[in-house]
DNA sequence: CTTGACCTTACCATGACGGTAAGCTTTACC
DNA sequence: GGTAAAGCTTACCGTCATGGTAAGGTCAAG
C-alpha cells in the first residue's frame, strides 16, 4: 500500500492538468512532491486526496489564492472552522456581485437587442443605444 | 469647432485611462490616431463618440476582440445590423453561461457553508465537502 | 526660465493557465 | 540488448485586459 504516483497518473486521476499541479506547487497551494531518483515528483494517497480538494475548490470557482489558504487550512488539524467558513461566505459575497453584475449587462442588452431587426439595413438600435449611455 | 482634444481629456470625458486608449489603439478597436507636431495623440468628436460607445460596450461585458468587431461595424455605413445583432446574441449566451455556472457554484457553497458551525473547532463540512466531491 | 503637469515609448507584473522546446528517464516491444 | 514511444524535467513565450514604472520630450503658468 502506500502506492506512490507520477505527476501524469495524478493529473489523470483528479482532472487537474501535470501542468497545473506543477503550477500549484511552485506558488504555494501544495508542499513541494518528493522526488525520485530521477527527480519526478511523487505523490502518495495524502496528497492526491489534496489534489482532489483543491479540484473542487476551482469548481466553486475559488481563486488561487483562496484556495492556497484552504490548502493550509485542510492540512492544519488545529484550524477553526470560522477561519474555512469565513472564506467560504467571502467568495459567496464576490459569486453575489458576479451574479447581480451579469443580470445587470444580460438585461441591457437584451432590450437593445430586441429593437434591433436584424436585417440587411444598416440601421441597429444597439449601435445606437452604445452612444452616449 | 471640430475641436481636437488630448488622451488625457479624451480619457476624463469617456472614463477609460489613457493607457486603455493607446492599446486600443495598438490592437485595432481605434483607427490610429493623428498626432500633434510633438507626436501626441490628438482626438475629433467623432472618435470621442468612438471611445463612448467603447466604453459602453465594455459596460456590457463584451470582450476586446467582440468590441474590434462592433468598433468596425460603427464605422462602417454598409453594415448590416443582422451582423451587429449576432454579436451581441452570441455574447448574451456567454452571459447566460457564465449566470448559470455562478449559480451553480453558489448553490453548492451555500450547502457546505450553511452545514458549517463556523467556530473554534477543527470540524468543517465545507473542508469534508470538498473531499471527493 | 523653471516647475509641474502632460505626453511618448518600452518594459514588467498580474491570474491562471496552455503551448512548445530541449533534454533526460522509463516503459514496451522486438 | 537495442530502439522507439511515452512520460518526466525546466525554461520560456503567449493569452486577456489592465496597471505600474521608468526615462525622456513637451507644454502652460508663474
Amino acid at each position: 500500500m502506500n502506492k506512490l504516483i507520477t505527476i501524469g497518473e495524478a493529473a489523470n486521476i483528479t482532472g487537474l492538468s501535470a501542468k497545473m499541479i506543477r503550477h500549484y506547487e511552485v506558488n504555494g497551494l501544495l508542499p513541494k512532491a518528493i522526488r525520485s531518483d530521477a527527480q519526478y515528483r511523487l505523490y502518495n494517497s495524502q496528497q492526491l486526496k489534496l489534489l482532489g480538494v483543491i479540484k473542487q475548490a476551482k469548481r466553486l470557482g475559488f481563486s488561487l489564492n483562496q484556495i492556497r489558504a484552504l490548502s493550509n487550512l485542510w492540512q492544519n488539524p488545529n484550524r477553526a472552522s470560522s477561519e474555512v467558513k469565513s472564506l467560504a461566505e467571502e467568495h459567496l459575497l464576490e459569486i453575489n456581485t458576479k451574479i447581480r453584475e451579469l443580470k445587470q449587462m444580460k438585461k441591457s442588452l437584451q432590450e437593445l437587442a430586441d429593437n434591433c431587426n436584424g436585417d440587411e439595413s444598416p440601421d441597429c438600435s444597439i449601435l445606437d443605444g452604445l452612444v452616449q449611455g
